[in-house]
DNA sequence: CGATCTGCCGAAAAGGTTTTCAGGAACCTA
DNA sequence: TAGGTTCCTGAAAACCTTTTCGGCAGATCG
């Protein structure tokens, strides 16, 4: 199927290209019936406009770039999506990358994506802690989420996983918890120590320690939230909830506490983080969790991007809340 | 940062813009000395060409659209992810689009796509079930993957869901098995019949019956899993081996067994179904299972279609075997 | 009736690159 | 020395659209 141009258009609508644009981009300097005739012509030849010779005369070509380092990773999809809903029904598209966490296929991707004069770029990390910036002088404006960059004069959009933390052991307090441990992933990741000062944080505010006498940090798996589960339960039989770092870590510990007989909630309630759907809500009993609220993030980022482009964008690192997703793993305490 | 065109490069190194083009893309027709000249003036100006300019002239843009209907689920992203890697280190990039379902959303998004005037569409559907076409008469070439599409005309490129099913059983014969049930999802999904046909198939090769009499069709789910393992044990107790008809089934049905003492795999073996590898891996044990092989369906769709560009495409249905990956969730029977 | 204004339309330039083709210079052959 | 090659280089057209600006026709006003 060959392509109509709007030469083709004018050409039909008996009128000069220019003529044709204007009335296609409803400009006021057109006749109403010129139009009429204009749009009878386009949408007759099904035209649609050339991006290629738009971007080269205005400047603008209505695409930006993301640019993650974890596709197989759940983080940068919800990001992805969000930001894909914000430009959504406009006239933007999104081009993606996935760098694998190699920099040298990083800088090439930039690259291709700076060709392509891309009006803005998204740039989300693997993991949450800072990564390195693309750099200053670049010639569009760059928002970097989920992982901030190190270059504080950069605008990070990350998730506030202290207040995540704190998020979680308030709910388990209202639901009459007083024991409450904490078993969480790699220490050497930020968004673990965050998520637990934000807990010890909650706690002490209540005059409580944490149960089992520190924070159990270890490995983002079940594996770690069965064996951490055993260990606390050893030195602390008495525990009536646990904060896990992850939906992954809190599927674990489920797991042993059944083997246990530790009716979840009514003896143990657990509270998970991510909201990974398919592990969360495939528990038994379905975890409550917290959600990390990525698509918004994603949306924001997009938005951002968008008031942004052509002008300038601030700096700093913007944190989003989390927000509690209850399912049955919670309840208050009889 | 301003940008340097090919004007400012030529300049620089004292010749026309037509001698920096050719130049710098390796046209014969340039002295060494003066390409070189050029080489060094473009990488002193942090040259890169303008694609839209090239995209204008060539009638090629490097982009090819990706139009996918479930970000969210976990089919789409492998495929994504091998397409991106074959055309990987090229000078093709992809623009995602998800439709979220939406047919209306769809349309748009193609018609957003196309006035980007993309080399070429790979359309993932949302489930393995055969979808609507996009059209004949569209001007870029179109593979469909994952789910094929309905009309024969067009190229679908999907994974061979009854070859799958032999394969789990034919590992389960192999080491020893002779009681073996099928415990699978929605029956209205072609992927589940075919799976359970490959499996029946294999099984009357072998002179066997389907153990528990039927092929438990139910969901997709962990409860289902549950569930349909409690009825099983019930009507056939000495079942030596499961074969699940997902990775999420098969959580549910490996459960079950340990609640019920039945070690696995000395006493029941199970194989999943997707190798996805947060939920298969972190089985207790962990399980085997049939990897789709997404990413090789993705390069390839990629190649097909980089092939096909220009040129034209084949039609009708090819399927891709699956791979057996096995882990401890079976053993040979001693 | 002449002058000014308003409303529509078209010619042309611009945006950055590739490609064709003509021409200039240097070299060789007879 | 004249004519023919071979190598390089540059001018210009082309790709498709937007936007500016000039012009024309008709209407309004004095």
């Amino acid at each position: 199927m060959e392509r109509a141009t709007l030469r083709d258009v004018a050409r039909l609508a008996g009128v000069s290209v220019a003529t044709a644009s204007k009335a296609l981009n409803g400009q006021p300097q057109v006749r109403a019936s010129t139009r009429e005739r204009v749009m009878q012509a386009a949408s007759q030849l099904d035209f649609s406009p050339n991006t290629h010779a738009q971007a080269l005369i205005t400047q603008r070509t209505g695409t930006v770039g993301l640019l993650t380092s974890d596709l197989e990773g759940r983080f940068s999809i919800p990001i992805l999506m969000g930001a894909e809903d914000a430009f959504g029904t406009g006239q933007t598209s999104v081009f993606l990358c996935d760098a694998r966490g190699d920099s040298i296929r990083e800088r090439h991707h930039l690259r291709a994506l700076l060709s392509r004069r891309v009006d803005g770029l998204i740039v989300v990390g693997a993991r949450p802690d800072s990564r390195p910036s693309l750099g200053r002088d670049l010639p569009v404006p760059v928002i970097y989420a989920y992982a901030p960059s190190e270059d504080p004069a950069d605008l990070s959009l990350v998730s506030d996983n202290e207040g995540g933390g704190r998020l979680a052991v308030d709910h388990l307090i209202r639901t009459g918890r007083r024991r409450i441990a904490h078993i969480t992933g790699d220490a050497t990741y930020g968004a673990a120590q965050d998520r637990a000062r934000g807990a010890l944080d909650r706690l002490a505010q209540e005059g409580l320690e944490v149960a089992g006498g520190e924070v159990w940090f270890g490995m983002w798996s079940e594996a770690w939230g069965r064996g951490a589960t055993r260990m606390l339960l050893e030195r602390c039989p008495d525990v009536d909830a646990i904060f896990a770092g992850s939906d992954e870590i809190a599927r674990g510990v489920v797991d042993v506490l059944h083997e246990e007989r530790l009716d979840v909630p009514e003896k143990v309630a657990v509270v998970g983080y991510d909201n990974w759907t398919i592990l969360a809500a495939n528990a038994r009993p379905p975890l409550t969790t917290i959600d990390l609220n990525l698509e918004q993030l994603g949306r924001v980022a997009a938005q951002r991007l968008f008031a942004a482009i052509g002008g300038t964008l601030g700096s700093g690192v913007e944190k989003f809340p989390g927000k509690l997703v209850t399912r049955e793993s919670t309840a208050p305490l009889r």
